[in-house]
DNA sequence: TTCGTGCAAACGAACGTTCGTTTGCCTAAT
DNA sequence: ATTAGGCAAACGAACGTTCGTTTGCACGAA
């Protein structure tokens, strides 16, 4: 038998939920209640605010991100092969949590200040992992040398977060032939 | 000798700024009017609601984008010659409008049905040329025969889409700099 | 076994504020 | 003289949040 009450942890999913569906700004404390089966008022015998749930949301999905990176570095083989378990690893987030990194990649920006300044390293950091095994790989050959990692590690992530925009579970498209896709473009690209 | 008072084109450009800068619904009329040096009411002498505004905005962007495909399709020589001009356009209609781009790319899932549906409509239009050049470039040799012109499109579209989340015409990366870059980039790949 | 205490979850009403919008008047430019 | 742009004031609705209270369950003492 389940419990029909609800935990801190359901009101914090659903709001990932809405947050991603309508945005944070587009998202009232009362629509969230309705989502529960709650008064907006009842929200607040689980999170101090609005913002508070934002800030859950949000670095729910920096540790997300941050986790499947240090898995992809540790990865052994040539640069390539680390790029590419980068790749699978931000698949697999964006699509097991589709909302927690919609809210995560649209909504970090309505974060207060000092919330914010935390995201923005965190992206930072995650982004130097990619520029990172890039330029490992133009030592080791697996990658043209006249490439930029900074510049290439902002088109790959480019691709990537816009997973979340397009890629529909239930198209043709299962998640090991997207990888395998999405790995040949960046790599071999068009031509 | 220009004029003191503000015309509806100046309230529109004004909308697509704070629109790009905090989102639709982190924007509010009276925000808008203080841009402006008015009254939030005072707006309603130029346009008939907030929803206006948007529509407004997001519709400049999707003309903008429109106008630079049919440029780009006319465009002689290959298939290469005519994604590069994509590529081209692209990145033009984005630096030269942040705000407006911003705001079409982002805020227009804020619209009512019937304006998003319209949008939407646009924006699978402005794919559909991506498409048909990419597929074009692989019958005429341009590109490898084994893309597939539907994805291959939507993650040259998430490159340039996401030009507007970082960068900067400040930087060290100046426009021609930047469309070369990227043209190789989403061509040749990496590797 | 019953009772009593404690607590987490939710309610319903209300708080002060902000929202988008409307109205009527004033004024400067046509 | 007309009119478009702007102001001041106000509207009802919705906002995030607080409050006092109620509910149902857990658990140790009697």
């Amino acid at each position: 038998m389940i419990s029909v009450r609800n935990t801190r942890s359901d009101v914090i999913h659903a709001a990932g939920r809405l947050f991603a569906e309508r945005g944070y700004h587009g998202t009232s404390m009362r629509d969230l209640g309705k989502e529960l089966g709650l008064l907006g008022s009842s929200l607040y015998s689980h999170v101090e605010s609005k913002q508070d749930l934002l800030v859950e949301v949000v670095e729910e999905g920096a540790r997300l991100f941050e986790t499947a990176a240090e898995q992809a570095k540790a990865t052994p083989g040539t640069a390539r092969d680390r790029l590419a378990a980068l790749v699978a690893g931000h698949v697999s987030v964006v699509l097991d949590n589709v909302n927690v990194a919609r809210t995560f990649l649209n909504e970090a920006r309505m974060l207060d200040a000092e919330h914010r300044e935390r995201i923005v390293q965190a992206r930072d950091h995650y982004e130097g992992v990619f520029r990172s095994v890039l330029a490992d790989g133009v030592r080791d050959g697996s990658f043209r040398s006249d490439i930029d990692p900074r510049t290439s590690s902002i088109y790959i992530l480019s691709v990537l977060n816009a997973l979340e925009r397009w890629y529909d579970p239930a198209g043709p498209l299962d998640r090991d032939e997207l990888i395998a896709d999405l790995t040949t473009f960046l790599i071999t690209g068009i031509g």
